[in-house]
DNA sequence: GTGCGTGCAAATTCTTTGCAATGCA
DNA sequence: TGCATTGCAAAGAATTTGCACGCAC
């Protein structure tokens, strides 16, 4: 459709898109970029409450809808639950939720070609998509499990 | 946990599990088998029904949660919206699903090694799972799109 | 016979929508 | 200034839960 912007900061992506940059959006993208891990819309609200007292839930709702669409966050799926966000970093890319904390990292280096040639012959489908989603344990969990090889060590409720 | 069984058909893993198999059951089994794509809980009572007709939708809810639990169905998410079922073929395995008409594949050729060591590398996470879910185009609707490239053709509403 | 599993309906949670007021471009 | 965007509150959808009864084992 329309020429992709060499930056693909949030802002760029908004006014690329024609979307105005308000003080509610900036608070919700404050939101999304201080959390280092998956955030639900609830908790997306309750974070850009802080940098904007005013703020509604419906709004999240629906800036969080049309950072999708323009690509600035990316849905993440949890086996049982769905629907947390994280900020996209590039253009394309794929996250690793720890399954200790929920910290989410992004990685980009993503080679699907043979999985997805796989794929198409043994379904018949032609793939063009993928979604694509790891669950690990990231630096510190793996430390605390170290320490503490007893305890589960879950960190979020 | 348990000594996995040699068969993996849904009652199997019902019985080895310890649950009963209730007409209920069975009904929201052939539901979830008779549809070739991903079904929703409302879906799945809907087709449940004729089976069985004085079934609750909260026995739904509870048996397509117990049947995710014993690795009987598969969830798959939309990457708008999420919750349908997919009922599972083998032990691991994978879905695509068709863009056009909203069916779903399953293949379990998958070798996602070299993803999964540079996702480690890259992150510093240590993987240890991944969902994966393709999208892409089943033959019938390659056959529809040759025979009417101008529509969509959308066959799902 | 014993509990697990169920139906029904109410309760709860999550998400969307209508509309006048507001403020960004 | 013009129109996209917002807050509030109410509507709507989706899912869960409590409890007495019935049925698989």
């Amino acid at each position: 459709m329309t020429e992709p912007p060499q930056d693909w900061s949030a802002e760029a992506r908004l006014a690329a898109a024609g979307h105005r940059l308000t003080r509610q959006r900036k608070a919700v993208l404050g939101a999304l970029l201080q959390a280092d891990s998956g955030v639900t819309a609830a908790e997306v609200f309750q974070l850009a409450r802080s940098a904007c007292p005013d703020l509604g839930l419906a709004t999240v709702y629906r800036t969080l809808e049309m950072l999708a669409e323009v690509g600035a966050v990316r849905r993440v799926h949890g086996d049982d639950r769905c629907e947390a966000y994280v900020p996209t970093v590039g253009g394309h890319g794929h996250t690793v939720v720890c399954s200790g904390c929920g910290r989410v990292g992004e990685f980009t280096a993503c080679d699907m070609r043979p999985v997805m040639a796989a794929a198409a012959a043994e379904t018949g489908f032609s793939i063009d998509g993928h979604f694509l989603q790891l669950t690990g344990t990231c630096e510190e969990c793996r430390a605390r499990r170290r320490a503490d090889p007893s305890g589960v060590g879950k960190v979020r409720s």
